[in-house]
DNA sequence: ACGATAATTCGACAAATATCGAATAGTCAA
DNA sequence: TTGACTATTCGATATTTGTCGAATTATCGT
């Protein structure tokens, strides 16, 4: 991943708005919502919401597909992956006892099986 | 953690050289690095620097000591941790299936033990 | 084709931010 | 206390960004 494409990426989520909007459609899994569903939760009109939409969408965090006059947004699960691997990219010189609990284990999308019965 | 601490974390790392910087402190892991030698690396000016590191340390993404002389830098690996926690907070209803390869495999900090030999 | 609905693009303005040199503050050795 | 070194704060400017209403584009049912 390229730095500019990151930088995109953290600059999309560092607003209130597209935070929310990121956040609320993480919830909503792979299914998403229309456009106009997202307007109406977050409360912004329709115009500053298609905005904050399609700067996620080109950020490459949330994907679009059309279903008759409506436009659904869903988190991209492998955009949101391939930002946070590059964040932590080489983190603490492949030592695990650096720091600390690891980073990976507290984000509680997806559980996993545990190591030992 | 609140959105607004989320929000200012995020806009921290939506720029290029504060990205570099926390990029290199995570790969630096605990020791850190002084406050001139990020300068030197990164190749901006130390009032430039001293702006962004502060930046990045009232957003909980970095923490800093000082020793002699000189200030060092590290990653805040819970502050990190605490940040992309809430950003997948409830990710895609708790069904791993949903969202694929699971995200939080795919950061590569610090090396679980696979779960079969 | 027409009218209704869903979403995006446009235009304009207010607010926030990155940058650097110069000046300041803190630490240390002699 | 003096001088050298490390880092931060200040000030000023150019750039970027968020916001909304109005206009536009696209889709659908009849």
């Amino acid at each position: 991943m390229e730095p500019k494409a990151a930088i995109d990426a953290f600059a999309a989520l560092a607003q209130e708005t597209r935070l929310s909007v990121f956040r609320l459609l993480v919830r909503a899994g792979l299914n998403g919502l229309t456009a106009g569903d997202v307007a109406a939760r977050v409360g912004v009109p329709s115009s500053t919401l298609s905005h904050h939409l399609g700067l996620l969408e080109r950020a490459g965090l949330l994907r679009s597909w059309r279903v008759q006059r409506q436009i659904f947004y869903a988190t991209d699960y492998e955009g949101t992956r391939r930002l946070l691997a590059f964040l932590m990219e080489d983190c603490c010189q492949g030592l695990p006892e650096l720091c600390g609990t690891g980073i990976a284990d507290a984000i509680d999308c997806c559980p996993k099986p545990t190591v030992d019965a």
